[in-house]
Order: structure tokens, then C-alpha cells, then sequence
DNA sequence: CTTAGTGCAAAGGCTTTGCAGGCTA
DNA sequence: TAGCCTGCAAAGCCTTTGCACTAAG
């Protein structure tokens, strides 16, 4: 899904299939939400010299192709994610910082009520829900 | 509303009462939903000489006070607003950048689910729901 | 008077841009 | 070989920090 099919989207549009491209989106792949930072630190393990600059141009690319995604998350740096099969909304816990997925089904009543209210259409990927979450929320107490 | 009580919450806490302190709170009431940027802009207007770094550092202190907050709205700056009496949420536009407010009534039903279901007690103020509005979707397509 | 608050300038993150050399196709 | 990609360095935002002066209480 999306990883296999890199070399072919490249092709198609006259792109060239190089090792910090399948080095990226290997990494976004493993990680899940992960910032540009930690991608390139993560693709750093496994091959040294390519730089953070790579990293955001890859990422934009592969934005671009379809294959991978970014919410904001947090205060500060944006975090990646594959584009896959299953849509998914975030949640995110302000205490330990953990994301989950949430299930996109969760979300479509609140869709379906904002398209026809106010004729809004939610982009459910790119959802991010605050909160704390079960294990923060009893600590904290 | 939180506006009057300025000068009181300063002062039970041993702060004090400054002209940028009153600008930049009159600002986030005026403009809601506006980045540090775009509040200096407008305290710029009435006062000059309000340097940006006072507005960071008063922003800070206001949210410290809860008597604004902000959100992650956009892919730069957070947007500050109002800790008024009605929470919500945000309904940002992809194509105008437009921001809505959605009262939280509309995600009780969500923010039951979560807690029930995972134990994520959910802040329907930080929420921000990305997606195409109504005229913007229309002139797409 | 005391010391919190401010302006100014500089430093710090993160991200983007320019450019010349390297590598895919 | 042609020109897409990349690394490197520098420039650009946005935000924070340090410091001495100003002004609230």
C-alpha cells in the first residue's frame, strides 16, 4: 500500500526513485507521527549523510504524491503520517504526549452534521483531538 | 467577562496593571482567533512603541491568568482567543483560511464517546477541525 | 523605594532557498 | 548525456532570552 508503489508514482510522473525517498518514506512508515526531525534522525540509523534539507523536501513530495500526510499535533513541529487505507483522526494527550488513532467511523456523525448544517466538509485526517487521556487522567487525580 | 477582572487578578497576585497588559487583552477580545503577529498589529494601531516581544510574554501571562487561550489552528503561529463563558471549537477553512467557532454542544456527544470508551476526557476548547467551508467548496468545483 | 515590566538587540529553533556537483534513467 | 536530486551553507520566519532602564504600587 502507497510503499510498494513509490517507484511506480515516480515514474509516472517523470520522477527519480532515490535512497533517501525510499529511506523517508520507510521511516514514516515505521514511526507513525513522527516530526521531520525524528524521520531524519530514524533514516540516520540506517544511513548516514542524508540531510535534514532531503528530509522536507521528500516529505513535501510524498505530501504531494498522496502517500503520506501531516497534522499538527503539537505546539510546535508538524508530524507525519502514511496516507493508508483506513482514514484515522488523532488524539493526543496532553500529559504524556502519546497520539492514538481514532477510527475515522467515530467521526462521521460529527462530518455528516457539519456538511449539512453549514455545508462544511471535514477533512478527518486531519483532525487533531486534545485531551488527556485514561492513564494521565488517573495519575493526575 | 475576565476583561474587568484584569486589574483584580494582577493585583491578587502581586502584578501589575500596564497600558500593553490592558492593549493586548482588548486585542484578543477585538480580533479572536488572531496570532501574536496580528495582535501586535492591531495593539500597533492604538499605541505605539508596544514592542512584539511584550505581546509574547503578555500572551503568556493572560493564558497563565485563564483569561485567554490558544489553539493550533493553522500550519504557523497559534491563534489566540478569549477564555469566555461559551467553549468551542474550530472549524478552520483549507482554501480561505477562515476560522468558525462551533459551539461545544456539537461535540458533547463526541467527548462522551471518548471518555467513555477510552477514558479520554477530551478539551473541546483546543479543538481545531480542518476541512473545505461551505463557499469555498462550492467555487471549487 | 522596590522590583515587576518593558524595549531593544541578539540568540535560538525550525524550515526554506540558492547553488554547484552528483547520480538516475 | 540531460536534468532531476542532493548536500551544504546561508537566509528567513517565529519565538525566547539577556540586560539595563522605566515605571507601578
Amino acid at each position: 500500500m502507497g510503499f510498494d508503489d513509490l517507484a511506480a508514482v515516480l515514474r509516472s510522473r517523470g520522477l527519480r526513485l532515490t535512497a533517501p525517498r525510499q529511506l523517508v518514506l520507510e521511516s514514516v512508515y515505521r514511526l507513525r507521527h513522527a516530526t521531520p526531525d525524528q524521520i531524519h534522525a530514524d533514516v540516520s540509523e540506517r544511513a548516514a549523510g542524508v540531510n535534514i534539507t532531503t528530509v522536507y523536501r521528500t516529505l513535501e513530495l510524498l505530501e504531494d504524491l498522496q502517500l503520506v500526510t501531516h497534522a499538527h499535533l503539537s505546539h510546535g513541529a508538524p508530524t507525519y503520517h502514511p496516507l493508508g487505507e483506513h482514514q484515522h483522526a488523532h488524539l493526543v494527550c496532553r500529559g504524556c504526549g502519546d497520539v492514538q488513532e481514532l477510527p475515522s467511523p467515530t467521526l462521521e456523525g460529527l462530518a455528516e452534521d457539519l456538511r449539512t448544517t453549514r455545508g462544511f466538509r471535514l477533512d478527518i485526517g486531519h483532525v487533531a483531538l486534545f485531551g488527556v487521556c485514561g492513564k494521565c487522567g488517573t495519575e493526575e487525580e
